[in-house]
DNA sequence: GCGTCAAGACGGACCGTCTCGTCTCGCAGT
DNA sequence: ACTGCGAGACGAGACGGTCCGTCTTGACGC
Protein backbone atom coordinates (compact mmCIF):
# COMPACT_ATOMS: atom_id res chain seq x y z
CA UNK A 1 0.00 0.00 0.00
CA UNK A 2 3.11 2.07 -0.70
CA UNK A 3 0.73 5.00 -2.54
CA UNK A 4 1.80 7.87 -0.27
CA UNK A 5 4.90 7.34 -1.27
CA UNK A 6 3.74 9.21 -4.69
CA UNK A 7 5.22 12.30 -2.62
CA UNK A 8 8.67 13.01 -2.59
CA UNK A 9 11.24 11.27 -0.46
CA UNK A 10 13.79 8.56 -0.73
CA UNK A 11 12.88 7.00 2.37
CA UNK A 12 14.91 4.53 3.40
CA UNK A 13 12.18 1.62 4.36
CA UNK A 14 14.21 -0.53 5.84
CA UNK A 15 14.91 1.93 8.55
CA UNK A 16 11.58 2.56 8.87
CA UNK A 17 10.41 -0.52 9.48
CA UNK A 18 13.34 -1.36 12.33
CA UNK A 19 11.95 1.99 13.92
CA UNK A 20 8.36 0.93 14.03
CA UNK A 21 9.21 -2.65 15.40
CA UNK A 22 12.35 -1.05 18.18
CA UNK A 23 9.37 1.30 19.79
CA UNK A 24 6.89 -0.95 19.54
CA UNK A 25 9.12 -3.76 21.66
CA UNK A 26 10.93 -0.86 23.94
CA UNK A 27 7.09 0.53 24.77
CA UNK A 28 6.35 -2.80 26.07
CA UNK A 29 9.44 -3.31 28.18
CA UNK A 30 9.55 0.34 29.85
CA UNK A 31 5.96 2.24 29.27
CA UNK A 32 5.55 4.90 27.70
CA UNK A 33 6.66 7.92 29.46
CA UNK A 34 10.16 6.33 29.80
CA UNK A 35 10.01 5.54 26.18
CA UNK A 36 12.97 7.78 24.68
CA UNK A 37 13.71 8.55 21.23
CA UNK A 38 17.04 7.71 21.81
CA UNK A 39 16.56 4.42 22.81
CA UNK A 40 14.66 3.68 19.71
CA UNK A 41 17.39 5.67 17.41
CA UNK A 42 20.31 2.73 19.16
CA UNK A 43 17.98 -0.39 18.71
CA UNK A 44 16.57 0.41 15.54
CA UNK A 45 20.52 0.62 14.59
CA UNK A 46 19.41 4.32 13.34
CA UNK A 47 20.50 7.86 13.86
CA UNK A 48 18.20 10.36 15.76
CA UNK A 49 17.45 12.66 13.32
CA UNK A 50 16.17 9.77 11.22
CA UNK A 51 13.13 9.84 13.45
CA UNK A 52 12.94 13.24 13.91
CA UNK A 53 13.02 13.62 9.88
CA UNK A 54 10.02 11.63 9.41
CA UNK A 55 7.75 11.73 12.87
CA UNK A 56 7.51 14.79 15.20
CA UNK A 57 7.76 13.33 18.27
CA UNK A 58 7.53 10.15 20.26
CA UNK A 59 3.84 9.75 20.23
CA UNK A 60 4.03 9.66 16.33
CA UNK A 61 5.91 7.24 16.17
CA UNK A 62 4.35 5.09 18.50
CA UNK A 63 1.20 5.64 16.53
CA UNK A 64 2.40 4.29 13.34
CA UNK A 65 3.35 1.42 14.64
CA UNK A 66 0.58 0.05 16.23
CA UNK A 67 -1.65 1.38 13.07
CA UNK A 68 0.80 -0.46 11.53
CA UNK A 69 -0.28 -3.77 13.28
CA UNK A 70 -3.62 -2.93 13.31
CA UNK A 71 -3.72 -2.38 9.51
CA UNK A 72 -2.46 -5.48 8.63
CA UNK A 73 -5.25 -7.82 10.22
CA UNK A 74 -7.96 -5.04 9.17
CA UNK A 75 -9.10 -6.98 6.22
CA UNK A 76 -12.57 -7.87 7.85
CA UNK A 77 -14.60 -4.70 7.79
CA UNK A 78 -17.94 -6.16 8.75
CA UNK A 79 -19.14 -7.90 11.66
CA UNK A 80 -20.60 -11.42 11.14
CA UNK A 81 -23.98 -11.40 10.27
CA UNK A 82 -25.84 -15.17 10.88
CA UNK A 83 -28.89 -13.67 11.81
CA UNK A 84 -27.95 -14.48 15.08
CA UNK A 85 -27.27 -11.15 16.84
CA UNK A 86 -26.77 -12.12 20.17
CA UNK A 87 -24.22 -14.99 19.00
CA UNK A 88 -22.77 -12.83 16.43
CA UNK A 89 -21.88 -10.22 19.29
CA UNK A 90 -20.56 -12.82 21.55
CA UNK A 91 -18.55 -13.98 18.78
CA UNK A 92 -16.44 -10.31 18.26
CA UNK A 93 -16.61 -9.71 21.94
CA UNK A 94 -15.06 -13.03 22.88
CA UNK A 95 -12.32 -12.57 20.24
CA UNK A 96 -12.14 -8.69 21.83
CA UNK A 97 -11.53 -10.50 25.28
CA UNK A 98 -8.66 -12.78 23.51
CA UNK A 99 -7.05 -9.90 22.30
CA UNK A 100 -7.31 -8.05 25.69
CA UNK A 101 -5.42 -10.75 27.22
CA UNK A 102 -2.86 -10.94 24.77
CA UNK A 103 0.17 -9.63 26.78
CA UNK A 104 1.77 -7.77 23.76
CA UNK A 105 -1.49 -6.04 22.82
CA UNK A 106 -1.93 -5.05 26.02
CA UNK A 107 1.12 -3.14 26.83
CA UNK A 108 1.37 -1.44 23.39
CA UNK A 109 -1.95 -0.66 23.53
CA UNK A 110 -1.49 0.68 27.20
CA UNK A 111 1.41 2.98 26.20
CA UNK A 112 -0.81 4.03 22.85
CA UNK A 113 -3.72 5.26 25.11
CA UNK A 114 -0.97 7.17 27.17
CA UNK A 115 0.01 8.94 23.94
CA UNK A 116 -3.62 9.52 22.72
CA UNK A 117 -4.54 10.79 26.11
CA UNK A 118 -1.33 13.85 25.99
CA UNK A 119 -1.47 14.33 22.02
CA UNK A 120 -5.39 15.89 21.06
CA UNK A 121 -3.97 16.05 17.33
CA UNK A 122 -2.96 12.52 17.35
CA UNK A 123 -6.05 11.31 19.35
CA UNK A 124 -8.11 12.91 16.58
CA UNK A 125 -6.77 10.98 13.89
CA UNK A 126 -6.44 7.72 15.59
CA UNK A 127 -10.58 8.46 15.66
CA UNK A 128 -10.57 9.26 11.94
CA UNK A 129 -8.12 6.48 11.30
CA UNK A 130 -9.40 3.79 13.18
CA UNK A 131 -12.11 4.29 16.22
CA UNK A 132 -15.12 5.57 14.30
CA UNK A 133 -14.42 2.71 11.39
CA UNK A 134 -15.24 0.39 14.21
CA UNK A 135 -17.51 1.77 15.58
CA UNK A 136 -19.33 1.85 12.15
CA UNK A 137 -18.90 -1.93 11.41
CA UNK A 138 -20.80 -2.28 14.96
CA UNK A 139 -23.09 -0.11 14.56
CA UNK A 140 -24.03 -1.75 10.98
CA UNK A 141 -24.25 -4.98 12.16
CA UNK A 142 -27.02 -3.19 14.79
CA UNK A 143 -28.81 -1.41 12.12
CA UNK A 144 -29.37 -4.98 10.29
CA UNK A 145 -30.40 -6.54 13.32
CA UNK A 146 -32.83 -3.69 13.64
CA UNK A 147 -34.20 -3.77 10.17
CA UNK A 148 -34.77 -7.59 10.64
CA UNK A 149 -37.35 -6.42 14.00
CA UNK A 150 -34.29 -8.25 16.29
CA UNK A 151 -33.78 -4.99 17.60
CA UNK A 152 -36.67 -2.23 18.77
CA UNK A 153 -37.17 0.44 16.21
CA UNK A 154 -36.34 3.18 18.85
CA UNK A 155 -33.03 2.25 20.00
CA UNK A 156 -30.63 4.44 19.95
CA UNK A 157 -27.87 2.31 17.77
CA UNK A 158 -24.43 4.47 18.69
CA UNK A 159 -25.39 4.23 22.67
CA UNK A 160 -26.52 0.23 22.05
CA UNK A 161 -22.48 -0.14 20.86
CA UNK A 162 -21.50 1.99 23.47
CA UNK A 163 -23.49 0.14 25.71
CA UNK A 164 -22.00 -3.48 24.55
CA UNK A 165 -18.52 -2.61 23.72
CA UNK A 166 -17.57 -0.16 26.20
CA UNK A 167 -17.91 -2.03 29.66
CA UNK A 168 -15.04 -4.45 28.17
CA UNK A 169 -12.41 -1.65 27.13
CA UNK A 170 -13.17 0.18 30.42
CA UNK A 171 -12.42 -3.37 32.30
CA UNK A 172 -9.26 -3.58 30.54
CA UNK A 173 -8.47 0.24 30.86
CA UNK A 174 -8.97 0.07 34.73
CA UNK A 175 -8.08 -3.10 35.37
CA UNK A 176 -11.46 -3.12 37.37
CA UNK A 177 -11.74 -7.22 37.27
CA UNK A 178 -11.24 -10.03 35.23
CA UNK A 179 -11.18 -10.15 31.16
CA UNK A 180 -13.41 -13.16 31.10
CA UNK A 181 -15.75 -14.30 27.98
CA UNK A 182 -18.25 -15.06 30.94
CA UNK A 183 -18.23 -11.08 31.73
CA UNK A 184 -18.73 -10.58 28.07
CA UNK A 185 -21.64 -13.17 28.34
CA UNK A 186 -23.06 -11.04 31.44
CA UNK A 187 -22.61 -7.49 29.13
CA UNK A 188 -24.37 -8.78 26.71
CA UNK A 189 -27.05 -9.95 27.87
CA UNK A 190 -28.03 -7.19 30.31
CA UNK A 191 -27.65 -4.91 27.45
CA UNK A 192 -30.00 -6.92 25.18
CA UNK A 193 -32.77 -7.52 28.17
CA UNK A 194 -32.50 -4.13 29.75
CA UNK A 195 -32.63 -3.36 33.22
CA UNK A 196 -36.65 -3.47 33.55
CA UNK A 197 -38.59 -5.97 34.77
CA UNK A 198 -40.10 -7.98 31.80
CA UNK A 199 -43.90 -8.46 32.24
CA UNK B 1 -7.80 15.27 62.71
CA UNK B 2 -4.45 15.40 63.63
CA UNK B 3 -4.52 11.82 65.20
CA UNK B 4 -2.39 10.55 62.76
CA UNK B 5 0.69 12.68 63.84
CA UNK B 6 0.83 10.21 66.60
CA UNK B 7 3.29 8.53 64.48
CA UNK B 8 6.92 10.21 64.29
CA UNK B 9 7.27 13.21 61.31
CA UNK B 10 7.27 16.86 61.92
CA UNK B 11 5.64 17.43 58.40
CA UNK B 12 5.28 21.02 57.37
CA UNK B 13 1.34 21.13 56.78
CA UNK B 14 1.86 24.45 54.87
CA UNK B 15 4.28 23.25 52.46
CA UNK B 16 2.22 20.01 51.58
CA UNK B 17 -0.76 21.90 50.75
CA UNK B 18 1.45 23.89 48.69
CA UNK B 19 2.91 21.55 47.32
CA UNK B 20 -0.06 19.76 46.04
CA UNK B 21 -1.91 22.86 44.60
CA UNK B 22 1.26 23.77 42.32
CA UNK B 23 0.72 20.08 41.32
CA UNK B 24 -2.67 20.34 40.38
CA UNK B 25 -2.18 23.85 38.84
CA UNK B 26 0.76 22.39 36.63
CA UNK B 27 -1.09 19.55 35.65
CA UNK B 28 -3.83 21.74 34.44
CA UNK B 29 -1.27 23.90 32.61
CA UNK B 30 0.94 21.35 30.96
CA UNK B 31 0.04 17.96 31.18
CA UNK B 32 1.03 15.07 33.25
CA UNK B 33 4.49 14.25 30.91
CA UNK B 34 5.81 17.84 30.85
CA UNK B 35 4.82 17.61 34.38
CA UNK B 36 8.13 18.13 36.11
CA UNK B 37 8.99 18.05 40.21
CA UNK B 38 11.21 20.87 39.47
CA UNK B 39 8.73 23.01 38.39
CA UNK B 40 6.07 22.12 41.21
CA UNK B 41 9.06 22.90 44.51
CA UNK B 42 9.63 26.15 42.34
CA UNK B 43 6.06 27.11 42.40
CA UNK B 44 5.33 25.76 45.55
CA UNK B 45 8.67 27.86 46.75
CA UNK B 46 9.65 24.54 48.49
CA UNK B 47 12.87 22.46 48.25
CA UNK B 48 12.79 19.69 45.56
CA UNK B 49 14.17 17.20 48.53
CA UNK B 50 10.99 18.06 50.31
CA UNK B 51 8.96 16.56 47.77
CA UNK B 52 11.44 13.85 47.29
CA UNK B 53 11.10 13.24 51.10
CA UNK B 54 7.40 12.28 51.26
CA UNK B 55 6.39 11.28 47.96
CA UNK B 56 8.56 8.20 45.77
CA UNK B 57 7.29 9.81 42.31
CA UNK B 58 5.21 12.93 40.38
CA UNK B 59 2.33 10.21 39.98
CA UNK B 60 2.13 10.10 43.34
CA UNK B 61 1.78 13.77 44.26
CA UNK B 62 -0.69 14.42 41.89
CA UNK B 63 -2.88 11.27 43.11
CA UNK B 64 -2.63 13.11 46.44
CA UNK B 65 -3.58 16.28 44.93
CA UNK B 66 -6.36 15.08 43.41
CA UNK B 67 -7.61 12.79 46.43
CA UNK B 68 -7.43 15.40 48.31
CA UNK B 69 -10.31 17.97 46.43
CA UNK B 70 -12.32 14.33 45.89
CA UNK B 71 -12.16 13.93 49.96
CA UNK B 72 -13.58 17.20 50.03
CA UNK B 73 -16.59 16.93 48.39
CA UNK B 74 -17.11 13.02 49.06
CA UNK B 75 -19.87 14.19 52.08
CA UNK B 76 -22.57 12.40 49.81
CA UNK B 77 -21.88 8.52 50.31
CA UNK B 78 -25.02 7.71 48.54
CA UNK B 79 -27.37 8.14 45.81
CA UNK B 80 -30.63 9.98 45.88
CA UNK B 81 -33.43 7.36 46.17
CA UNK B 82 -36.94 8.88 45.68
CA UNK B 83 -38.81 5.53 44.34
CA UNK B 84 -38.33 7.07 40.70
CA UNK B 85 -35.09 4.98 39.27
CA UNK B 86 -34.88 6.80 35.89
CA UNK B 87 -35.35 10.42 37.35
CA UNK B 88 -32.48 9.50 40.21
CA UNK B 89 -30.10 8.17 37.84
CA UNK B 90 -30.95 11.11 35.22
CA UNK B 91 -29.91 13.66 38.36
CA UNK B 92 -26.70 11.65 39.05
CA UNK B 93 -26.03 11.54 35.16
CA UNK B 94 -26.69 15.07 34.69
CA UNK B 95 -24.31 16.29 37.66
CA UNK B 96 -21.59 13.68 36.06
CA UNK B 97 -22.01 15.80 32.98
CA UNK B 98 -21.27 18.87 34.11
CA UNK B 99 -18.50 17.74 36.13
CA UNK B 100 -17.28 16.75 32.87
CA UNK B 101 -17.74 19.92 31.30
CA UNK B 102 -15.71 21.48 33.56
CA UNK B 103 -12.45 22.36 32.06
CA UNK B 104 -10.32 22.42 35.78
CA UNK B 105 -11.97 18.93 36.32
CA UNK B 106 -11.07 17.81 33.30
CA UNK B 107 -7.59 18.89 32.68
CA UNK B 108 -6.51 17.21 36.14
CA UNK B 109 -8.70 14.19 36.23
CA UNK B 110 -6.99 13.53 32.45
CA UNK B 111 -3.34 14.16 34.10
CA UNK B 112 -4.54 11.48 36.69
CA UNK B 113 -5.75 8.81 33.59
CA UNK B 114 -2.38 9.10 32.69
CA UNK B 115 -0.52 9.18 36.06
CA UNK B 116 -2.68 5.97 36.84
CA UNK B 117 -1.99 4.11 33.80
CA UNK B 118 1.61 4.10 34.01
CA UNK B 119 1.98 3.02 37.66
CA UNK B 120 -0.01 0.10 38.41
CA UNK B 121 0.37 0.22 42.33
CA UNK B 122 -1.08 3.82 42.10
CA UNK B 123 -3.87 2.50 40.20
CA UNK B 124 -4.86 -0.08 43.07
CA UNK B 125 -5.03 2.28 45.58
CA UNK B 126 -7.27 4.53 43.49
CA UNK B 127 -9.60 1.68 42.99
CA UNK B 128 -9.64 0.85 46.28
CA UNK B 129 -9.75 4.54 47.62
CA UNK B 130 -12.69 5.87 45.48
CA UNK B 131 -13.62 3.86 42.17
CA UNK B 132 -14.46 1.19 44.48
CA UNK B 133 -16.09 2.47 46.83
CA UNK B 134 -18.27 5.29 44.09
CA UNK B 135 -18.98 1.78 42.43
CA UNK B 136 -20.72 0.33 44.96
CA UNK B 137 -22.55 3.43 45.89
CA UNK B 138 -24.53 3.13 42.61
CA UNK B 139 -24.45 -0.38 42.81
CA UNK B 140 -26.71 0.10 46.08
CA UNK B 141 -29.28 2.36 44.33
CA UNK B 142 -29.71 -0.61 41.80
CA UNK B 143 -30.15 -2.85 44.39
CA UNK B 144 -33.15 -1.00 45.78
CA UNK B 145 -34.49 -0.40 42.71
CA UNK B 146 -34.53 -4.37 42.44
CA UNK B 147 -35.89 -5.38 45.57
CA UNK B 148 -38.78 -2.71 44.90
CA UNK B 149 -39.41 -4.29 41.60
CA UNK B 150 -38.20 -1.94 39.32
CA UNK B 151 -35.20 -3.69 38.08
CA UNK B 152 -35.58 -7.55 37.11
CA UNK B 153 -34.29 -9.76 39.11
CA UNK B 154 -31.80 -11.77 37.19
CA UNK B 155 -29.77 -8.43 36.28
CA UNK B 156 -26.05 -8.30 36.65
CA UNK B 157 -26.04 -4.91 38.76
CA UNK B 158 -22.56 -4.58 38.27
CA UNK B 159 -22.89 -4.76 34.56
CA UNK B 160 -25.76 -2.64 35.07
CA UNK B 161 -23.48 0.33 36.74
CA UNK B 162 -20.76 -0.11 33.94
CA UNK B 163 -23.61 -0.15 31.00
CA UNK B 164 -25.28 3.63 32.71
CA UNK B 165 -22.12 5.17 33.79
CA UNK B 166 -19.75 3.72 31.59
CA UNK B 167 -20.24 5.07 27.85
CA UNK B 168 -20.29 8.72 29.84
CA UNK B 169 -16.63 7.96 30.72
CA UNK B 170 -15.79 6.56 27.46
CA UNK B 171 -16.78 9.14 25.68
CA UNK B 172 -15.23 12.00 27.90
CA UNK B 173 -11.62 9.95 27.54
CA UNK B 174 -11.45 9.12 23.87
CA UNK B 175 -13.09 12.50 22.76
CA UNK B 176 -15.23 10.74 21.06
CA UNK B 177 -17.99 12.95 21.01
CA UNK B 178 -19.77 15.94 23.35
CA UNK B 179 -20.97 15.19 26.65
CA UNK B 180 -24.33 16.30 26.67
CA UNK B 181 -27.08 15.91 29.47
CA UNK B 182 -29.03 14.43 26.58
CA UNK B 183 -26.60 11.75 25.44
CA UNK B 184 -26.86 11.09 28.99
CA UNK B 185 -30.45 10.84 28.85
CA UNK B 186 -30.19 8.45 25.55
CA UNK B 187 -27.42 5.94 27.09
CA UNK B 188 -30.20 5.89 30.16
CA UNK B 189 -33.10 4.94 28.55
CA UNK B 190 -31.23 2.61 26.08
CA UNK B 191 -29.95 0.54 29.01
CA UNK B 192 -33.18 0.70 31.29
CA UNK B 193 -34.96 -0.89 27.96
CA UNK B 194 -32.43 -3.00 26.18
CA UNK B 195 -32.49 -3.91 22.76
CA UNK B 196 -34.96 -6.27 22.27
CA UNK B 197 -38.25 -5.11 20.92
CA UNK B 198 -40.58 -5.15 23.69
CA UNK B 199 -43.23 -7.01 22.66
C1' DG C 1 25.29 17.21 -6.50
C1' DC C 2 21.39 16.65 -3.74
C1' DG C 3 18.90 14.17 -0.13
C1' DT C 4 19.07 10.48 3.04
C1' DC C 5 21.72 7.87 5.94
C1' DA C 6 24.49 6.47 10.72
C1' DA C 7 26.97 8.54 14.09
C1' DG C 8 27.51 11.58 17.48
C1' DA C 9 28.67 16.47 19.44
C1' DC C 10 26.15 20.19 21.53
C1' DG C 11 23.50 23.25 25.02
C1' DG C 12 19.55 22.85 27.76
C1' DA C 13 15.90 20.72 30.78
C1' DC C 14 15.03 17.57 34.58
C1' DC C 15 16.23 13.74 36.82
C1' DG C 16 17.23 11.90 41.68
C1' DT C 17 20.92 12.34 45.20
C1' DC C 18 23.64 15.07 48.07
C1' DT C 19 25.31 18.68 50.89
C1' DC C 20 24.82 23.00 53.00
C1' DG C 21 23.09 26.29 56.86
C1' DT C 22 18.69 27.46 59.21
C1' DC C 23 14.58 26.45 61.79
C1' DT C 24 11.69 24.18 65.00
C1' DC C 25 10.65 20.64 67.97
C1' DG C 26 11.12 17.52 72.18
C1' DC C 27 13.93 16.22 75.99
C1' DA C 28 17.29 16.57 79.06
C1' DG C 29 19.92 18.76 83.17
C1' DT C 30 19.92 22.34 86.13
C1' DA D 1 10.78 27.62 84.48
C1' DC D 2 15.21 28.43 81.81
C1' DT D 3 18.54 26.72 78.93
C1' DG D 4 21.25 23.77 75.97
C1' DC D 5 21.37 20.03 72.73
C1' DG D 6 20.37 16.43 69.29
C1' DA D 7 17.20 15.08 65.60
C1' DG D 8 14.82 16.10 61.73
C1' DA D 9 12.52 18.83 58.38
C1' DC D 10 13.17 22.79 55.83
C1' DG D 11 14.69 26.10 51.48
C1' DA D 12 18.24 26.35 48.36
C1' DG D 13 20.91 24.68 45.06
C1' DA D 14 25.31 21.95 43.33
C1' DC D 15 26.17 17.59 41.13
C1' DG D 16 26.59 13.77 37.50
C1' DG D 17 23.46 11.56 34.43
C1' DT D 18 19.86 10.92 30.89
C1' DC D 19 17.36 12.50 27.20
C1' DC D 20 15.83 16.30 24.69
C1' DG D 21 15.83 18.48 19.87
C1' DT D 22 19.24 20.68 16.73
C1' DC D 23 23.25 20.65 14.10
C1' DT D 24 27.55 18.83 11.78
C1' DT D 25 30.23 15.38 9.48
C1' DG D 26 31.38 12.14 6.05
C1' DA D 27 29.72 8.03 3.37
C1' DC D 28 26.42 6.33 0.11
C1' DG D 29 22.86 6.17 -3.67
C1' DC D 30 19.99 8.30 -7.21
Amino acid sequence: MPQTTAERPRRNEKSRQAILTAALQLAGEVGYTKLSIEAIAARAGVGKQTIYRWWPSKAAVLFDAVLALSTNDAGETTLPDTGDLEADLRTVLHATVRELNDPGYDRSMRSLTVALLEDEGLAAEYRRNLAQRMHEVKKDRLRSAQLAGHVAEDVDLDAAVEMIFGPLMNRWLTRSGPITPEYADTILTTALNGLRPRG
